[in-house]
DNA sequence: TTATGATGTTAGCTTAAACTAACTCTTTTG
DNA sequence: CAAAAGAGTTAGTTTAAGCTAACATCATAA
């Protein structure tokens, strides 16, 4: 399995609603992605055999290591663009699409770059 | 026809081959995105019944006003995120992939705020 | 206790955009 | 001039990731 821009949508999501929900289950995923029962039913399953989530007996979802090493960076990239936009300037909502779609799109070096200007300059 | 990225990609390849060589042909965007000669050969026709691009009799293309709106916004944004990236410190090479990616994932809101902070604070 | 609703799964379909194989047509070259 | 090379097309395949329909389980509620 390949870690394209779907696998990384459903960690971070698991990684977020872990925050507020004292279990994560499929229907939370399903509530907070939008997407249908199925899809992220069949979705799970992948990221379960390919090792990056357990589920439990009553269904509750937990990041392995390597699905929290994934999640955290993307929800890392997530927060850090969304305050560079904002500080830019762009609207909050509109901020929080970008950075949706960006956090997928960045190498590391470029991540990383970005992110020192913003905290060395422009904080 | 929605224009997602690969649609953008395709135009924006049109325009770049436009600046260096006098004709583009369909050989020519196969060479510039490296896909197969049949996969640009079906989109392009696509790209033609949907009224971005013309092809005349000796299989010249041109962007139609619709496609080079379109195609001019992709390369501006490709030049100017590369020239920020660069500007932050990251590598020629780096900066023109991400670059390839961002120009597709940014709204126009985000995009002027980028500008305009380059233009008007980093340059 | 049966019925309802919530959750999850399986099967099969769709779409975008790539691919290869095989073809045509034109131009160039030995 | 015949053969090869270059350019383009058509047909059919693949893959990721959505979808709906239909079904199974289980808990709650009438």
């Amino acid at each position: 399995m390949q870690i394209r821009e779907a696998a990384e949508d459903y960690l971070e999501a698991i990684l977020y609603l872990s925050k507020t929900h004292e279990h994560v289950r499929s229907i939370d995923v399903v509530h907070h992605l939008g997407f249908s029962k199925p899809s992220v039913s069949v979705y799970l399953k992948n990221l379960r055999l390919n090792g990056y989530i357990n589920v439990d007996t009553n269904g509750h979802i937990t990041l392995t290591d390597e699905g929290m090493t994934i999640a955290s960076k993307i929800y890392e990239r997530h927060q850090v663009l969304t305050d560079i936009l904002v500080a830019l300037g762009v609207t909050k909502e509109v901020a929080l699409e970008d950075a949706c779609r960006l956090e997928h799109a960045l190498s590391d070096e470029s991540f990383d770059a970005l992110k020192k200007y913003y905290t060395n300059v422009m904080l």
